[in-house]
Formats: structure tokens, sequence, C-alpha cells
DNA sequence: TTAGAAAATGAAAGATTCTTCCGATGACGA
DNA sequence: TCGTCATCGGAAGAATCTTTCATTTTCTAA
């Protein structure tokens, strides 16, 4: 268990919360007004969220291809073996490729799925081809290519 | 082709991209010192990112445990039939579910690939025997569970 | 139910920040 | 060189932040 208090939100800090998770920039007097309370008691409340860690961070969403990033690839990764050892190596590899944006261990017909953004499909074939069969313990990888994003990075829906 | 200028960036509007990125709250005071520019220098960048579109939104990240939204799961979905129609069916649909939080149309062996948060694997369970298979066209779903979160929505690599 | 303690609240106010105006500076083409 | 245009930083009134403080509310235990 955690040092702080207990886990539980009221009516006004629900409203913080999806504030926030729409509009990170609102303005605390804003804040104070859409929830129906006054700015210093919203301030409180809001700086006790970053605390504690409900609000693990504030971040402004670039576009992808504003910035040579237009292509979106997923890929199924199949390990050689299923030790713990392996599973730490590949892992501390892949949390320095910083084109791959999500990493999840999973149950199924791969032992990890991989979200990467890179410029462009020969980009792709390249971080492949040079690093993604290069990691640790790496059998076999299985690439999805994204032809649309129907939705992406969603609100949590609380 | 859109409206306004040519998108390319000088080495302040890249600073000051990844710094919102990393931490979206920045005063446009604070800002300004880390990207050694003038505070309204500062601010009529950052403003023009904004209205570019360059940065779409700024947003709070809520601990999905705080929520009650501690599974993760990982969905490849076939549809029936290859048709625009079924497509847009199929993707009119995803859109409502507030639970779906990412939905890619992808190249290989499925149609889509979803994203999704819920409570916990009964939660998951109720939510695939009653929505996810019931969506229009939906043929086969393939499950992954997600056993351990190793990267998540990092940053873009710019 | 009631008393007392603990926690949360809103008003207030000085410090800080925002946002815009303005003249100055620099880049670029004729 | 000159004129045009975009961008810059300083300045200042308006707005906001952030803390203090007295009050109110909530909770616990008798």
């Amino acid at each position: 268990m955690k040092d702080s208090s207990d886990d539980d939100f009221d009516r006004i800090d629900l409203k913080i919360l999806r504030a926030l998770q729409s509009e990170g920039r609102l303005t605390n007097a804003d804040l104070a007004e859409r929830v129906n309370v006054s700015p210093a008691t919203c301030h409180r409340r809001t700086q006790r969220l970053f605390e504690e860690g409900h609000i693990t961070g504030v971040r402004a969403e670039v576009a992808p291809a504003a910035v040579g990033l237009g292509a979106l690839v997923m890929v199924g990764v199949v390990l050689d073996r299923s030790t713990p050892e392996s599973f730490a190596a590949f892992e501390g590899a892949v949390l320095e490729m910083k084109e791959v944006l999500d990493c999840n261990l999973v149950a199924g017909d791969f032992d990890y799925l991989l979200k990467i953004r890179v410029r462009d499909m020969a980009d792709f074939n390249k971080l492949h081809g040079q690093k993604l069969i290069a990691l640790p313990g790496v059998r076999q990888t299985r690439t999805f290519f994204v032809m649309k994003e129907v939705k992406e990075n969603a609100r949590l829906p609380f």
C-alpha cells in the first residue's frame, strides 16, 4: 500500500480529472469555474491529484506528420526462450529504442506487441532489418502496417 | 495542401514542441527561459504552433488504475467482407465505444487492431461477448491480454 | 445526540504571469 | 542602396497564481 491517503475521488476530483484530460492547459481559474469551486480549492485539489500520482503528467500532442513521423507500424514479436532473463534483456533494449512508442508483454500468439512510429515504409524497413530483428532473443516478428488511424489515444472512459 | 504557411520548424519551434511534449503545463515564462527567447516571442511561437495544428491538444495523463481501468487488452479483428461499406460501418461503431482507446486499420493477418481499457478480465469478457463480436461485420477476433506494460505512449522521437 | 478534533472551504491580497502594443532589428529582393 | 516584410524584445495593464486565514463542514467517539 502507498503512503498517501485512500484512493477515492469525489465528484469534484472526477470533474477535474476529466477536464484536464481533455484540456491539459486549462487555467486554474477556468478549471475552477468549470468545476463550480473556488480557485483556491481547485488549486489545492489539482495539486493533490498531481502529488499523489493520479495525474502522471501533462503532455502536448504533436502531430506526427508535422515532425516527419508519418508512418505507424504495429509489430508482434516472438522470443526464442521464455525465461525471465530473456524477457528482461528484450525489454531493456526496447526501452532504449525511441521509435518504439508502446511495448506490451501479452498473452497470445506473440510475446510482445510494439507500436512504432517512423518517417515512412523505407525507414521502417531499415529499422526492422538493422534493429528490430537484432534485439536480444527475437525469434520472429510480424509486421502490421497501419493504413488508417481510426482512433488514436482516446481519452480514458471514466 | 493546407492554407497556412510552410511546414518547417526552426530550432526554437522544435525546442518548444519538445518541451511541451514533456511538460504540457509549462508556464510561458518558464518555457521562454528554457528556449532562450523572450516571453513575448515564446508566446507568439507557441500560439502559432497551436493555431497551425502542429500541436493538436494538451492532455493530462490519468493513471488508469486510479480510475478503475487496470486492464489493458489488444484485440485483432477480422471482418466478414472487405468492402468500403463494411469498413465504414465497423469504424463508425468503434468510434462510439469509449473503451476502445486505439483503432487502426492494418495490413496483415487482421483488418483492425484495437487497444481497449477495462476494469478487469471479467469486464473484458462481458465487453467481448456483448459488444465486440456484435460489431458490424466482425468475423473473428483474437485477444491479447496485456500482462505487463513495458512502455506506454512514449514521446515522439524528433 | 453532542462535543471536539480534523479536514476542507472561500475570500483576500501580494507576487507572478499573461497578452498585446510598439518601436527596433534583421533578412531579402528589386 | 533602398524598401518591404517578418520577427524580435521591452513595457505595462489585465489576469492569474498561490498562500494565508478565519470559517464551515465532516467525522469520530463518548
